[in-house]
DNA sequence: GTTAGGG
DNA sequence: CCCTAAC
């Protein structure tokens, strides 16, 4: 038909009423552009200070570590305040520069308070979350907060050691390195000590090629008291553990008792952790404001626990807490044996992750390989049934919640970085729960298998993410109301500290499973506690729909603002990528011959009536890349490579559509014979 | 429910 | 592919 009527309706011999439409962008208004774009959120930067100052302390950590400190410690006061004054936040586009120059970003602006915000979003995509940095100052102007923008730590990798608090604001690096990271999707750890990172691999027998390596840092837990604290799984001697569990997850935390010291109030916590100067105004508040965290003013009730016992309600809470850690360890182990097909393997606990990466070697030169201790642990797996797929991956760095630091501006770098680690380790042990994201989208369905997801040992493994992300149970922890005492507080566990058994759900939704054999279903939404309560389950609700927080309104410094909009995030799970063949861009080339742009329903009836998930949306998204594909030199074009010649049948077909805008006319079956 | 565009 | 504004 094509042919014939091309003849008859030549190019020239078609007419077109001329009643072409403006454009619709023109007809509808611009649509707000995100402000931001390029620029580097300050708050990276100071991720990366924390993430710096903590491979910078760990390399003390060790002496330590096997003292049975193994808890995180922690004594950051977290807790959610508004602030009544305005302050005008700016985000500062950082290419590079020293971590100090991006300090004084957030520090130098005056700004009433004085203070700095740093803020991280976890819940962005992971595209848009490996953009940018940004920082946030009080100074005013240029107050860039992009909806996208959003910033990670991006060395919030865990590492073990001792913070001596001796910090000095030398980390220029750490800007590159959080960069690179963030550009790259892949951390860079440049100066990460071997023995500190962890490295949780699965392993794809049967398909070495594009094994990607589960790489897991553990994050140093530690307290502010400067004395070396715990890390999660860390094994005294490095490779026992795997000798012990080839084939087992092996995460988890030890068991050890450990003395973890809280503090609710910045102010009072930090004098008790450092000494006098400046650090007396450091606030940090936590707000749960992403999707995952949902702020609340509550929070601090459950850190107001104390040891005097005055509080049992606290304490209750604080012990389901533990318990709840606890039963997310046994869980882990557990898993284990329901995971037969897959293997991730640690040399020492770690516990971050995040960008993932297809490329083994890939990951290599940006550092973290560098992990090396990972990189050993390849081909450790063993037993797998050769039949099935598998997909192996490595996870660079963990993404971490939303943080929110306030400091004066006063403050020196050094105590900056300690400001931010001890609101890392404070989120870290607080309870996270690993979230995948597929497509920078959080899965939710621990059912689906990898498979289903579209991840392949083959591909797509780059649109896997992992992020941490606040347990179910914690959740309601910090929904719980009451004035956080400001001060902090040492409390001691003692090792057979009782645990409650129940699984946590979401825990183990950190690694699907590999195939869909729905093995872990049990491990499903087993209430943790008797605490959760109302606002629990508002909470979870809430924070799987990203409820924007009331409060974030009084947030002067929050710069970065939360996305307001709940996002399709965890909702609906994006499609799995089903590349256009030959044959259907053929198809889809002739009917728009025929009929036309803008009458994609009309396209889809005609050609692909029967392809269920061939959209009409899909189809006009297909004809805009084949559109653009058709004009970029074929050295760029990726994919399944377009044969030329429909490219050209394109490239005709749209001028001559878009010349004549005419598809207000029913059908003009017609296209000149190219 | 469709379209057109930006993301 | 998703998301939305504008139809």
């Amino acid at each position: 038909m094509g042919l014939k009527k091309r003849l008859d309706f030549g190019f020239n011999g078609f007419q077109v009423p001329n009643i072409p439409r403006a454009p619709r962008s023109a007809r509808r208004g611009p649509h707000r552009k995100s402000v931001e774009d390029g620029q580097i959120s300050a708050f990276e930067l100071l991720a990366s200070l924390a993430g710096k100052l903590l491979q910078e302390s760990e390399s003390s950590a060790s002496s330590n570590a096997s003292q049975g400190n193994l808890q995180p410690a922690f004594g950051i006061d977290v807790k959610q305040e508004r602030q009544d004054e305005h302050k005008p936040l700016k985000e500062e586009c950082l290419d590079q520069g020293s971590s100090e120059e991006s300090v004084s970003l957030g520090l130098t602006s005056q700004n009433i308070n004085r203070k700095g915000i740093i803020k991280e979003f976890p819940h962005a995509d992971s595209d848009t979350v490996l953009e940018r940095t940004s920082v946030i100052t009080s100074s005013d102007s240029s107050a860039k907060a992009g909806r996208h923008a959003k910033s990670v730590i991006c060395s919030s990798r865990p590492t073990f050691q001792k913070y001596s608090g001796k910090v000095e604001g030398d980390s220029p690096g750490i800007v590159e390195s959080c960069y690179g990271n963030v550009a790259t999707g892949i951390e860079v750890q440049g100066d990460s000590k071997p023995l500190e990172t962890g490295s949780l691999k699965i392993a794809n027998p049967c398909s070495s090629k594009d094994p990607t390596e589960l790489h897991a840092n553990y994050p140093a837990m530690l307290n502010g008291d400067s004395n070396v604290k715990l890390s999660l799984l860390r094994d005294p001697i490095p490779n026992a553990s795997f000798s012990r569990h080839r084939n087992d997850i092996e995460l988890g935390s030890r068991d050890d008792d450990e003395n973890f010291s809280r503090c609710i109030k910045p102010s009072n916590r930090v004098k008790a952790f450092r000494p006098p100067p400046r650090v007396g105004g450091q606030k940090i508040r936590k707000l749960l404001t992403s999707k995952y965290w949902k702020a609340t003013p509550k929070l601090r009730e459950f850190e107001h626990y104390r040891y005097d016992g005055g509080v049992k309600t606290i304490y209750h809470k604080r012990k389901t807490f533990y318990n709840r850690e606890r039963s997310q360890r046994d869980t882990l182990y557990k898993r284990r044996k329901l995971v037969d097909r897959s293997s991730v393997v640690t040399s020492d606990g770690g516990f971050s992750g995040e960008s993932v990466s297809n490329s083994p070697d890939n990951g290599d030169k940006t550092g973290p390989a560098a992990n090396g201790v990972s990189a050993s642990v390849i081909g450790h797996q063993t037993s797998f049934r050769s039949e099935e797929s598998h997909v192996k991956l490595r996870i660079k760095s963990f993404r971490v919640p939303e943080l929110v630091i306030e400091v004066p501006e006063t403050e020196t770098v050094g105590s900056l970085k300690r400001t931010v680690m001890d609101a890392v380790n404070a989120i870290l042990r607080d309870g996270l729960s690993v979230g995948v994201l597929v497509q920078g989208k959080n899965i939710r369905d621990d059912n689906r298998t990898l498979m289903q997801m579209g991840i392949s040992s083959k591909d797509s493994l780059d649109s896997l993410g992992f992020m941490l992300e606040p347990s179910p149970v914690q959740a309601s922890a910090f929904l719980c109301s009451g004035d956080p005492p400001f001060s902090c507080e040492m409390v001691a566990r003692s090792p057979g500290t009782p645990v409650l058994d129940s699984p946590t759900s979401d825990v183990l939704s950190d690694i699907p499973p590999i195939t869909n054999s729905g093995s872990l279903a049990e491990t499903k939404h087993e209430p943790v506690s008797s605490h959760i309560d109302i606002l629990t389950n508002k909470t979870m609700l809430e924070s799987q729909a990203l409820v924007a927080i009331p409060e974030m309104s009084m947030e002067p410094l929050a710069i970065v603002p939360v996305s307001q909009k709940t996002k399709r995030s965890e909702l609906a799970q994006r499609r799995t990528r089903r590349p256009f063949s030959v044959s259907e861009v053929e198809a889809l080339v002739t009917a728009v011959e025929e009929l036309g742009t803008g009458r994609w329903r009309d396209v889809k009836l005609r050609a692909f009536e029967n392809a269920d998930h061939r959209t009409y949306v899909d189809l006009k998204d297909k004809w805009k890349t084949l559109v653009h594909t058709a004009k970029i030199s074929p050295q760029q074009r990726r994919g399944e490579p377009v044969p030329q010649e429909l490219l050209d049948r394109v490239l005709a077909a749209h001028s001559y559509w878009c010349q004549h805008q005419a598809k207000q006319h029913g059908k003009h079956p017609a296209l000149p014979a190219f």
